[in-house]
RNA sequence: GGGCGCGUAGCUCAGUGGGAGAGCGCUCGCUUCACACGCGAGAGGUCGCUGGUUCGAAACCAGCCGCGCCCACCA
């Protein structure tokens, strides 16, 4: 009899996530679960510090399936019984929030500079007070089982703390410097950025000769650029060592048009002869390679363009204060003018742009901060190499240590207001800096006046710290203690070197042991039509209306089934099917519960589980399934293998227990038969704890009605797979049994005979389990006597009302024909030698096998 | 320029040496007392192309064609 609990459940065919999501989700967090105390090992303890994601962001889909992954692996392992903690917390995002800031200014007609920075700062800050936690109670949505008790923001009192102990170590130790350096400038953020900021397009340009005349002569050198305007700051131009052509000018000198400056002709390896004309303008000013050329030839720099992206005082009257795209113009038609334009020509190749704002990069010389990383790289590499940190799957361990081993120093400083200040001071009276990580009263050489350095730190260099900065480091916590390394980190490969290869180098130069063990690349979600998912574009699609359309649960579902290492398009389909799953999920438990008869004295083990029924084969069966489900699920898992182990769940779920088990079990669970009741009810409960990392909020939501349930899913445990109660051969009975049934449906299909006729059938072999495929197919196999107008397997089928005998011999026809093709391909295959004596024995006797299958099935069609 | 990856059913993708798979879509039949977000049955593929290795290749190797991504200082 259905108690009150379960009253409910007889109207409700449709699952309703929308009803049940919060409610469960409030009873989550009501448990402390989530929660975990600071105790014991990191060896016995699971954990994992989630890609703080910005504060001025809201949920993507990168972020859904980024969420999923990580809980999958949260959940199973609490349920497992480990202290389980996923950490959380949010990235101040030094460029993206002050844009958004500035934007809310400037529509009030307003700048930054106009508030000046202390009142500019309390903006953001009563921003990210606002704003900043949306993306965490998306989080929530996703049914992410965070430890919301212990969030963290990259720039909150403790951490800043933590960042500047990184910065004056690092300074102690020479890795840290400041140098004028050329600099990947962004005219937009008006800021430098590193080299990972930038992304290259191909762009068309035009690319010029342009003639220098030779000091002393009528003869002139030719050089080839696409950026004329750049010419105003030239102060060499270079030729390959070994080219022949120009061997005799190295150290004459040439006059630089419209500038009218003596250049060394000078020479360099870095010059492809076969480029152009073989002569390079250099122009340490404004070009990366020029600079280092420059550098290594001693030559001047010249700096032409300013940081607003406008010609300087430099570039002479003529130009000054003309944007570059202008400069250009102007310098081309002067060079024009002069006669010492050559020739002009289209010109696709690639151009730096900035990352952030989108605008093309200007190089410049630049007095920036800068952090060597090679020394830093060196242990980060060892352990990757010794896969101490294990990168999955294995071919981002390549990459990984190729872009490690050609590691190049990193520019720290960023010329913005919101982000970690360097912890710097400089002493304007005497020149003295300090490095220190409390700001020091007074210049200790002179007394002087100390003033704080402006610049703050590139975002990234506080991300780096975040697996063991959460935890409370620098400080001895007990949270350290217990959670440090963690045991998992997962992203897309965009931020393997920005942010997983930082945070190697730092935890083992500071934490003393790698950050995380395991490192798992995930698939980029892309647009349905293969493009980039982006706001901008157009493409985006917002998972928070997913989940209120189709619920957490098929949006998990669908994102883990259509993931894999590979970029993969978005497919709602497959979120549907995820819904799909969860609505089979709520109403085969309503069968089960609403029939299931009273087993309150049924045994249970020590762990409250009812003690399955063996009774018959097929309860044999779905328990033997489901222990290999168990087993394979977990397997999966384990393996980072998410897409699989969402399919299987399906699959079991859907075809084993559903389509066989349930329709097989029917008339027993009706009569109210215990023992079917008790392998139902366990199978249920074993089936949602199994699937329960993977759609949380309907495992949960079905498991709370389940007799004699007590606690959440949440708290575990997770099946173990028993081995006791795997079963080949009731497998093999079932799986014949359900073969049967298959082959004497489609039977009943082609030859037309309709759903309602029970066809007259007797057995002419041994069939196993027969009673179920004579209720499943249809089919009395009652019948005695008589001519049979068919045989299907060990079944021969009478003459039986509905069965039109014209139909029956197309069907006998044409499997006649399907089972001579398979004969004579079998026959084929034996009749060759090689096979015979080269396959292995096993695969030659199936294939011996099998033709016997078919002579004999062929004989009884009549040949 | 270097590296990585992809090309399998109409669509999105599994399958990595022994008879081509899933979900969706499509066709036919079911108002079967859990579910029409359902049940049963079915159609549909020279596994990009060419060669090679092998008794046997969608899978392994080579070349080619097409697509994508990452890295890179040839102006």
């Amino acid at each position: 009899m259905p108690d009150e609990r379960l009253k409910n459940l007889e109207s409700k065919t449709r699952y309703d996530h929308g009803e049940v999501e919060q409610r469960i989700f409030d009873a989550w967090l009501e448990t402390g679960a989530f929660h975990p105390p600071a105790e014991g090992t990191p060896e016995e303890n699971f954990s994992v510090a989630i890609p703080p994601p910005n504060v001025t962001g809201a949920l993507h889909m990168g972020h859904a399936l980024n969420g999923a992954i990580q809980d999958v692996l949260v959940r199973m392992r609490r349920m497992q019984g480990r202290n389980a903690l996923w950490i959380l917390g949010t990235d101040h995002a030094g460029i993206a929030t002050q844009s958004v800031v500035e934007k809310e200014l400037r529509a009030e007609g307003i700048s930054r500079h106009d508030l000046g920075r202390e009142a500019f700062l309390e903006r953001v800050w009563e921003w990210k007070e606002r704003y900043g936690s949306r993306i965490v109670e998306q989080y929530k949505r996703l049914g992410a089982s965070c430890d919301y008790e212990r969030q963290r923001f990259t720039l909150d009192e403790g951490y800043v703390r933590a960042v500047h102990r990184v910065f004056v170590e690092l300074h102690r130790k020479g890795y840290i410097y400041r140098d004028n350096y050329i600099v990947n400038w962004d005219p937009g953020s008006r800021s430098a950025i590193s080299d990972l900021e930038v992304e290259n397009r191909e762009v068309s340009d035009t690319l010029y000769e342009i003639d220098y005349p030779l000091e002393g002569s009528d003869r002139v050198l030719t050089v080839a650029t696409v950026r004329p305007e750049t010419m105003l700051a030239d102060t060499a131009v270079a030729v390959h060592p070994d080219d022949e052509r120009y061997e005799a000018l190295v150290g004459s000198h040439c006059v630089l048009p419209l500038v009218g400056r003596r250049l060394p002709v000078i020479a360099d390896e870095h010059v492809d002869p076969e480029f152009g004309t073989g002569a390079l303008k250099i122009t340490p000013g404004h070009d990366p390679n020029d600079f280092d050329i420059g550098r290594a030839h001693g030559l001047e720099e010249i700096t032409v363009i300013g940081e607003d992206g406008r010609m300087t005082e430099a570039a002479g009257e003529a130009f000054a204060g003309m944007s570059v795209a202008e400069a250009q113009e102007a310098v081309v038609a002067a060079l024009r003018a002069e006669g010492r334009l050559r020739d002009e020509q289209p010109y696709a190749h690639s151009v730096p742009f900035s990352h952030r704002s989108g605008e093309r990069i200007e190089p410049l010389i630049s007095l920036q901060w800068f952090c060597r990383m090679d020394e830093l790289a060196k242990p980060a590499i060892a352990v990757v190499e010794r896969d101490e940190v294990r990168i999955v799957p294995d071919q981002w361990k390549r990459v990984y240590l190729d872009w490690m081993g050609k590691i190049r120093p990193w520019c720290i400083s960023r010329q913005l207001w919101w982000g970690h200040r360097l912890p710097v001071w400089y002493c304007d009276a005497c020149e003295e800096t300090y490095v220190a990580e409390q700001r020091p009263q007074r210049c200790g050489a002179c007394d002087g006046e100390l003033r704080q350095e402006e610049d703050v730190l590139d975002t990234w260099f506080s991300s780096a710290i975040w697996p063991f900065a959460t935890l409370g480091w620098p400080d001895d916590t007990a949270e350290l203690r217990a959670f440090y390394p963690t045991d998992f980190m997962t992203t897309a490969r965009e931020i393997l070197f920005l942010w997983v290869a930082r945070m190697i180098m730092t935890g083992l130069e500071f934490a003393g042991d790698v950050p995380f063990t395991d490192v798992y690349v995930h698939s980029v979600i892309q647009a349905p039509d293969g493009r980039r998912m982006s706001k901008s574009l157009g493409t985006g699609i917002d998972p928070i209306e997913t989940i209120d359309e189709h619920g957490a649960d098929a949006l998990r579902f669908g994102l883990l089934a259509m993931s894999s290492t590979q970029d993969v398009r978005y497919s709602e389909p497959k979120v549907q099917q995820g819904q799909d799953l969860a609505n089979k999920m709520w109403n085969a438990s309503r069968l089960i519960l609403l029939n299931a008869a009273d087993v309150s004295a049924l045994a249970r083990d020590e762990e409250g589980r009812l003690v399955p029924q063996l009774a018959r084969a097929e309860d044999r069966w779905i328990l033997s399934r489901l222990q290999r489900t168990i087993g394979s699920v977990s397997e999966k898992l384990d393996a980072y293998d998410f897409a699989h182990a969402a399919l299987e769940l399906y699959r079991f779920f859907w075809s084993e227990l559903c389509d066989w088990y349930l329709e097989i079990v029917k008339p027993r669970l009706y009569e109210g038969e215990e023992g079917v009741s008790a392998t139902l009810l366990y199978t249920l409960r074993e089936f949602l704890a199994l699937a329960h990392p993977l759609m949380p909020f309907v495992t949960e939501e079905i498991y709370a009605h389940l007799p004699g349930a007590e606690g959440m899913l949440v708290s575990g445990p997770f099946p173990a797979m028993h081995d006791a109660l795997v079963d080949d051969a009731a497998e093999s009975e079932i799986e014949a049994a359900i073969e049967l049934t298959r082959a004497l449906r489609r039977w009943r299909d082609l030859a037309g005979v309709p759903a309602r006729i029970v066809l007259q059938a007797r057995l002419a072999g041994a069939a196993e389990a027969h009673e179920l495929v004579e209720r499943l197919a249809r089919i009395s196999l009652d019948g005695a006597a008589g001519e049979a107008v068919a045989t299907v397997g060990p079944v021969e089928i009478l003459e039986s009302e509905g069965v039109d005998p014209a139909q029956v011999r197309e069907r006998i026809d044409e499997r006649r024909r399907t089972l001579a093709a398979e004969v004579k391909r079998a026959e084929g295959k034996l009749a060759n030698a090689g096979f015979v004596e080269r396959a292995p024995d096993e695969v030659v006797e199936a294939e011996r096998e099998k033709l016997e299958l078919y002579l004999a099935e062929l004989a009884e069609l009549g040949g």
